[in-house]
DNA sequence: CGGCTCATTGATAACTCTCAACGCAGGTGG
DNA sequence: CCACCTGCGTTGAGAGTTATCAATGAGCCG
């Protein structure tokens, strides 16, 4: 039986572009695989041997210097694609941050498989020029922004992607609760930050009633509109 | 005749997919444009309504904040694609820095074009995966580098991309010259530093004997080794 | 020769980092 | 069941880097 049959992210990863035959040709040159967190898919600078789309859970793709400063470039959640295809090399490590699941290919076989379908490529194509979309905007974040509006772009952001679970309303604003997939030094290394001036953006925005930490990876944000107002 | 016949960078821009008929196809829905200097192909936020190939000169990708601090998101070459093929909105500005000549296509005309043209669609989505990747590594200098590793890097980046000009040895060492496409503030909007920080780097690397400064514009790189060193 | 823009330089302030100590929670083993 | 250990997060004090504000300088064009 064809796991494709059963997948979660079926009608929104690329592999929706393809039909029936096909979906049944990639899934012959794919397989499942679970990753614990913190356990690395690829790492920065290997040789392009795999891609995948995530099924379910959250990763980070990250690159760092020789000195060991790390910065988090990207994260992917389900129905998402990651991987190098069409390229010798990956420029950063992908790392599971939850437990997670994902449908491996080799890079070879995809690259095959992708150029025979160009719908897939088609759905390729505009994942990654909305990525490149993403991306360009979070470098205005990271060169223009100061700390507490960095914080707070970040919690929205999160909100914006994990808020599926909670979403009240409260009085005329919106509260939002969501679990954090990051540590503190993990929410550093994507804002270009240390760990120490995270925390004490959390405590300010906290001690300001703008949001409220229950546990240390739990967030509501009981004050939307401030936070926006900090985001910048 | 068409102006593809002739264009300089017609084997090297996603047309080289293309073959004669092709080529003569998408000449009919395209047409050459010549910029000034501070002129804009595309601004931020606008509806996408067209996509180029650049065929000389240098642009800017640049977003900013509300209260006017800018980010350049990247840069683009002869050869290079621009625009937002796809996609409803252009999430940044496209500002030429030289005189600079594109070929604009009207992005509805593109898309058709392109879904019709899979080899066109597979360079495209090669020339995006590449500027993902160059992108993302422009995020750890944004994100985790001081101002002189930022500088640094800058110009040995530069060095890369337009040092074609002139490149002698001297003893066992390489010299680089080239003409900087860029104002100081534009370097500060690269890098995400102010015009002043930008200048007392180049100062100092000057001072240090690592640099030669012979107008505004121009560099020389003595030392490459000792820039490469301080660019982490 | 002004007048303009752009770049450099200096003094000071602000922000974030660094270093260090402490606190909290979860897990382990006595 | 409690004590302890360990990893992560918080808090504090101080240093360092970069930003800000202000003045000066250099090149360019009328």
């Amino acid at each position: 039986m064809s796991s494709c049959d059963t997948c979660v992210v079926r009608n929104r990863a690329i592999c929706s572009s393809l039909d029936k035959d096909e979906i049944v040709a990639l899934n012959a040159i794919g397989r499942r695989r679970t990753l614990s967190p913190g356990e690395s898919l690829i790492w920065e600078g290997e040789d392009s041997v795999l891609v995948a789309n995530v099924i379910d859970g959250v990763l980070k793709l990250s690159t760092g210097t020789e000195d060991g400063r790390e910065q988090i470039v990207g994260v992917v959640y389900p129905s998402d694609f990651i991987g190098r295809p069409f390229g010798s090399t990956s420029g950063h490590g992908v790392t599971a941050l939850t437990e997670a699941r994902v449908c491996v290919f080799s890079r070879k076989d995809f690259d095959a498989f992708a150029r025979e379908h160009p719908a897939l490529e088609h759905k390729l194509l505009e994942r990654t020029l909305g990525e490149l979309d993403r991306t360009r905007r979070w470098m205005l974040l990271l060169g223009r922004k100061s700390a507490s509006e960095k914080v707070a772009s970040f919690l929205l952001e999160m909100a914006d992607r994990l808020s599926n679970t909670t979403c009240e309303s409260v009085g005329d604003s919106v509260v939002k609760r969501f679990v954090l997939p990051f540590s503190r030094q993990q929410i550093a290394d994507v804002l270009g930050l240390t760990i120490e001036t995270v925390s004490r953006q959390f405590t300010r925005l906290k001690a300001d009633g703008v949001i409220d930490l229950p546990s240390r990876r739990e967030v509501i944000i009981t004050n939307v509109a401030s936070l926006t107002a900090e985001a910048g």
